[in-house]
Order: structure tokens, then C-alpha cells, then sequence
DNA sequence: CTGATATCGATAAAAAAATATCAAAATTGG
DNA sequence: CCAATTTTGATATTTTTTTATCGATATCAG
């Protein structure tokens, strides 16, 4: 049987390989702050704890300029073209279900803006949450949700409500037009091709690291 | 397939299982929940989108139990196998630093429980929340981290402070004999050796997904 | 100017992960 | 009881990702 989910592999640069990026991006514009002008791969790769020829490898699709020897990548060069490659560079707004614990939290969270991301508003049934803001962010029906998706022409959701509802709203969220949705409900969710949908089981992700200290303790043990 | 004792073998097992193994298990759960009894390879993949050849991969490591041509698993036992594996039937404890909003959302957030982890306790400066109680769980002052940590002899903490502070806390947290550490701050952080740091920079995972639905957009734009 | 050297980029090799294929096993239905 | 069918588990193959190697090149020091 054939269950590919690999719609997204247009360009050829690896699953892998995205996610290091925005590591580069980090770390560069962190030594551009301080005013380095070139960069070399070693260096890049000791800060992310990669080699230093994946590091270059990983560049050689994304940056538009070659490297110098004996100098390095030209350091703002590379942050522009990594910022191009990842999108940064068109500010994309993005909408949150459900204003618990979670979703407050998003909504408070800095560093999305650096990212060429904007959380505009949020959406909730609880009347006790309706109406307020955090973080200057408007809390809304979830009524009016619909509505302000399209007029917005927003693309990007964010799923923080309990697993029971999450469905529901990415049907909602389909509905409405998004194409991306992120969701931290701990339950696999259905959608139509066409929409990217990465579930993020925080519950999982952190017993994934206990295990791992778990399975190295018991090979201590055995040693002993 | 190795020699010895089947329990006692070291495991070998990539990452990208890794990662799988809590995608089984919820199916697993709920499909028990339902009372399945047996279940096959093939419904697991069509679950969670891969193929049953590498969920039958997946589980020849973890499994204690060799799968039953014509019917499939035993849904309880691999449950069993798989928690036990992950680690989950030793409920570990853990401390949380940095009692913000997202601190705050940990310490509320319900479905660690069920992956054998259990938030203890958050810790932080800010006399506006120290004292008080967040989902049950109370808020320390930092200058009680050390102690408390050690008294229970915590293994795993989370932390969820501004990106500057980071690193003096994973310290702090390693001088109390912390060995696992899920970061929350978009800093990368230098641990000694046998100390494992886990960093999720959730604006570059959203960022990341941003960037799919812009190439996917580019790519239908070219075609046109 | 000249040579030493750090750094890149290309190619090759290795390792890791996913997929394909198929005989063997065992349940099911007659 | 027996044949048909489903599903496993092992082996082989392909694909993907990472690491290793090395000549070319441009900067830097003298």
C-alpha cells in the first residue's frame, strides 16, 4: 500500500535541511548584531553542532552567492537569502483557535515577528474570554471567525483548543480558506489535499526526551 | 536480529521512529478504546500516513510479541511494549522555570499525565506570581530550585524564561542534577556531556511551516 | 611578489531510512 | 479437513542524508 503524505517536496531541499535553517538565521543574525561582515561554514557548524560540510551543503541551495575562500559567506547576504527562501520577507498574518492556557501564550509570544510571522487575532466560545485582548491581540467569537478569515485573506491557522473540537475547527479553518494549519491538539486530524496540516504533540515531544534519558540509564546499568 | 536476553538488548533504533512511536501509541489508545483487539500494520499506517512496511519496521524493535499473520498485534500488549519502551510506566517528574505565559500554559496543560510526566512545580522571580498556584501546581522562588530539585532528585526541566537568562538557568539546572532539558528559549545552549538539551523554537516550527505553504505557492504560480 | 594557509565546492563514499517483494504462517469459510 | 486469503517478517533494493576527501582559489604575511 501507497500512503504518501509528501505533497510538499516540490523543491529538493530535505526535510532536514529546512529545519536547520532557521537555526543559521538565528545564529547569524545574532554575529551580524555584533558586526561580523563574513562567515565561514566551521563556524556556523560549531554554533548548530552540525559539520561544517553540511553546513554547506545545506547553503549551496539557498544562497545566491558563492562562498570566498579564506573568507566565508558574506553574513547579510546569507540572512537575506535564507529569509527569501523561508518567506520571511512577506510578512504573513495568522489566526488562533481557542484562547486557553495555550493559545495565550501564542498570543503573547515574542519572536513570531522576527519570523515574518503576525498573530492578528484570536477566536473563542468561552463569553469569560470574549472581548478582551492579550498582548493587544483581540480575543473574538468564534462566530466571527469566518468573516474575518476571508476578509483578511488569511492562510495560516493556529489549533489550540482541546482535542475533542480540533476537527471541527479545521473544517472551520478550511472552510474559511487557510491552507496551513498548526495544530497542538494531541489527536491526528484529517484534511483535504492541498492543506498542509503539522500536529505538534507537546505531551510527546517532551516523553520523547524522558525516553531517551530513560533508555540511557538503563544502558548504564546494564554496563555496570 | 541480535543475540541475549530480548529485554535487556540495546536498542538501536533512528530517530525518526523515535519520533513515531508516540503517533502509534495514541492511535493504539484510542483504538483500545474501542475495544479493538487485534489490529494490523496496514491500519496503523493508514492512520498515521506511512506505509505498513515501516510500521511493521517501527515495531520489530519495540514489540515483545511477534505479530499474528492473518489478524495482526495484540492492541493491549503493544501499547504496553510501546509505553514501556518510552518510558512511560516510571511516572517522571518534572520542574518548569519561568512561570509566564507559556509557563503558565505548561502547567495547565493536561495530557503530560498520560505520557508519564508529571510537572511538579514552576520556578521564578517575579514576586507577582511566586506563591501562587497555577492548575494545582505551585510557583517558587528560584532560590528554592536547588534544594527542591535535588530533595526529589528531578531528572528533566523545562524552561521557559526570556532567551537571556537561558543559559544561566540550564546551568543552574545542571548543577542541581538535571540531565534532560526541553528549552523553550530561541537560544541555542552549551550543556557538559550526558546532559541532554532538547531546543524548540516554536516561531522558526511555525515559520517553517509558513515557508512550505510560500513554496507551494511559488510552484503553482510558475506552472501558470 | 611569493608562498603558506584557510576555506570553499565538487565528487565520492558511507550510513541511515524508506520502500518493494515474496515465502511462510495461520485464520477463515466452506 | 482443505483451499483461499490475509498479514507477517525477512531480505533485497532504492532513496535520502550525512560524512570524507581533495584540488582549486583567494587572502594574508612577510
Amino acid at each position: 500500500m501507497k500512503t504518501g503524505a509528501n505533497f510538499l517536496e516540490k523543491k529538493d531541499v530535505s526535510k532536514a535541511t529546512l529545519e536547520r535553517l532557521p537555526l543559521y538565521l538565528r545564529f547569524l543574525q545574532e554575529e551580524s548584531g555584533r558586526g561580523t561582515e563574513y562567515i565561514s561554514s566551521s563556524v556556523m557548524a560549531q554554533a548548530i553542532a552540525v559539520s561544517s560540510v553540511l553546513v554547506r551543503k545545506d547553503l549551496e541551495t539557498v544562497s545566491s552567492e558563492a562562498g570566498r575562500p579564506r573568507l566565508g559567506f558574506k553574513t547579510a547576504r546569507l540572512i537575506a537569502d535564507i529569509e527569501k527562501f523561508l518567506g520571511y520577507d512577506n510578512l504573513s498574518d495568522v489566526v488562533l483557535v481557542g484562547a486557553g492556557g495555550l493559545g495565550k501564550a501564542f498570543l503573547g509570544y515574542e519572536g513570531f515577528k522576527s519570523n515574518g510571522l503576525n498573530v492578528v487575532a484570536a477566536f473563542d466560545c468561552n463569553p469569560q474570554v470574549v472581548g478582551k485582548e492579550v498582548a493587544g491581540k483581540p480575543i473574538l467569537h468564534l462566530d466571527e471567525f469566518d468573516e474575518f478569515v476571508k476578509a483578511k485573506k488569511i492562510r495560516i491557522g493556529i489549533i489550540a483548543v482541546p482535542k475533542r473540537a480540533a476537527q471541527e475547527i479545521l473544517d472551520k479553518m478550511v472552510g474559511a480558506g487557510i491552507k496551513a494549519v498548526w495544530n497542538f491538539a494531541p489527536a491526528p486530524l484529517y484534511a483535504p489535499k492541498g492543506v498542509i496540516v503539522k500536529t505538534e504533540d507537546l505531551a510527546a515531544s517532551l516523553a520523547i526526551l524522558a525516553g531517551k534519558l530513560y533508555r540511557l540509564d538503563m544502558d548504564e546499568k546494564e554496563k555496570v
